[in-house]
DNA sequence: TTCTTTATTGACTCGTCAATCAACAATAAA
DNA sequence: TTTATTGTTGATTGACGAGTCAATAAAGAA
């Protein structure tokens, strides 16, 4: 079998096995064993292409995150305008990418990860400046000079409701989420000076 | 110095360790030794006082929401009507008693641990029963049948700030966020029927 | 063919940690 | 004093899991 060029399948198989193991286990304690017999190899097998454990969860939240980076391009091209684009920020957010419960529970054990672990935390930061720059960008021609603080708040809110959905054993599809972070961006564009 | 009556003196130390130990490693990987020698006391007596380490720490996090349970309700006692009661229930969120590194740190265990055992779960539920309803109460008189959906959006947005301001790593005080909330409810309450 | 490189694993080491237990100490009850 | 009862711990057990290593196998290079 040992045919040359095997390195990027198994790290692939690793990669996914990693994600459904996570979302199978419903936890964060999932061992390396589990991962590889999972990926159909050895547990030496996934040290010697990865070097440990935290680094092939990095690697799973690596390819979470890139495929989730795709999506929202993807939906932006479609948009022709800022707020168009804004919804599909937020579409994305709950879309079928990020929204599985295997892919919430990966999250989760990311934000474990990223109070110890250096990568994860570059990793986490990367996320959330992204995130905040997609939705400042396209909020300062809409509302101006309240862009920044819309942001953060759209940010946390989209966070908020996943990290709540995510909580709530009964798998949801999300649905409701982006339908109050919507509104949330109708009050945010409509709302010029209250109280 | 066996005297008797050590069990409620015991517990609460080990509670309060629990809470200083996740602190200060900064993470959810806290042996049941390292909590009972900060308590003064040997492993063995954590086991004998509490049976298991999850049930200490089910403990001490009964203990966080107790306290922060009460500060809200003494918030709610100052404040003469609806809206400066939204306010307080803002501000206890980021008080003292719920913004300390250790408290973030601790929350953050517990909703990793709330998938997997059964009491956490039913505990963190409670939580957001709490906030829930406490922020639909005062919203009710003011913005009427949208209150359902606002009581959501400022809960999401209140646990999505708090997340992110808890990651970040430098410890912040959560004034920004209480701003960004409290601008939030401004909105929730002026806006009556955008876009 | 012989050598080298890549792929692969079973078995093993080493640590850690939750949980248990046997034993001891001190106080209160008899 | 004797006898519970409560408090307390050192030592130990048992399990589990990350990471290592020596050994084997295939395939290409020489």
């Amino acid at each position: 079998m040992p045919k040359l060029g095997m390195e990027p399948i198994r790290r692939a198989a690793l990669v996914k096995a990693t994600i459904a193991q996570i979302g199978e286990t419903g936890s964060l304690d999932v061992t390396v064993a589990q991962i590889a017999k999972r990926a159909g190899m050895s547990s030496a097998l996934a040290h010697h292409y990865f070097g440990g454990k935290e680094q092939i969860f990095l690697a799973a939240m690596r390819h979470t995150m890139t495929v989730y980076g795709a999506e929202v391009r993807g939906a932006l091209l479609m948009a022709p305008d800022p707020e168009s684009r804004l919804q599909a920020i937020i579409r994305a957010g709950f879309g079928p990418a990020n929204f599985r419960p295997e892919v919430i529970a990966a999250w989760l054990n990311f934000y474990v990860l990223a109070r110890t672990n250096k990568d994860a935390a570059r990793l986490l930061s990367i996320y959330h400046a992204r995130l905040r720059s997609n939705l400042l960008f396209n909020l300062r021609p809409l509302v101006g000079p309240r862009a920044r603080e819309a942001a953060e708040r759209l940010a946390g809110l989209i966070d908020g409701l996943y990290l709540r959905e995510g909580l709530s054993a009964d798998a949801r599809d999300g649905k409701s989420a982006v339908a109050l972070v919507l509104q949330s961006l109708d009050l945010e564009l409509a709302g010029q000076g209250a109280t």
